[in-house]
DNA sequence: CATGCGATCCGCT
DNA sequence: GCGGATCGCATGC
């Protein structure tokens, strides 16, 4: 059985932790948990997108006032809307002005049972709890995660949007690929997940 | 189970 | 005008 508690029972991650490179980041964020008021997500699944270096990331062309998040400094929360329906959630790494941030793509639903109600209500198309979560957009509407937040300060303890830890490490296998929807920099290997684990996206 | 497509926003061509 | 860091439904095997 998995730890219950309310979102703020744990604290936030230090900022030096995201204050690394995305890729280098992006693994050490499985496990650690993404908190909406007390509805809780173990985060199973990540991509990481650099600065201005990589094609595939919204930073490439530089500054707009979509991406400008990305380039607000480590442990803010970007918020983007994909494909003009979905918001997607990501955690700003790097230096202020690098454009870097690490895309959450799916978390495992935790929380107390009012909560994973309250988070299957949003998402009525999820038939089992491993659907409830295992996608970007799909996180976000579970969560109740939306554009609002983006510019958050997820390491701020009172901040309505939270990156935790409650002490489980990251894995210590981490399956890494390709990232998923993207046409350039394809080689780069920078989606990771945690293995066997039933919460992943697709 | 695989593929196709609509929804409909933002930034670049 | 078009291509996405997507998702869910409809269709057809």
């Amino acid at each position: 059985m998995v730890a219950m508690g309310t979102g703020d029972t744990w604290d936030p991650v230090d900022r030096a932790v995201v204050a690394g490179d995305a890729w280098e980041v992006a693994p050490g964020l499985l496990h650690a948990l993404l908190c909406v008021g007390n509805r809780v997500g173990r985060i199973v699944e990540v991509e990481a997108y650099g600065g201005s270096d990589d094609p595939a990331s919204h930073a490439h062309r530089g500054r707009t006032d979509r991406n400008a998040t990305m380039f607000g400094g480590p442990g803010l929360l970007y918020c983007y809307r994909s494909y003009g329906i979905h918001t997607c959630a990501n955690v700003v790494t790097g230096s202020e002005g690098d454009g870097q941030a690490v895309l959450v793509r799916a978390v495992e639903p935790l929380g107390s049972e009012v909560e994973l109600t309250a988070m299957r209500s949003e998402r009525p198309a999820a038939r089992r709890t491993v659907e409830l979560a295992n996608g970007p957009g799909k996180l976000c509407e579970a969560l109740g995660i939306t554009l609002d937040d983006d510019g958050t300060d997820l390491l701020d303890p009172h901040s309505r949007v939270t990156l935790r830890s409650d002490g489980m490490a990251p894995p210590h296998r981490v399956a890494s690929g390709p990232r998923v929807g993207i046409s350039r920099a394809v080689e780069r290997p920078w989606r990771f997940w945690a293995p066997a684990i039933p919460y992943v996206s697709r």
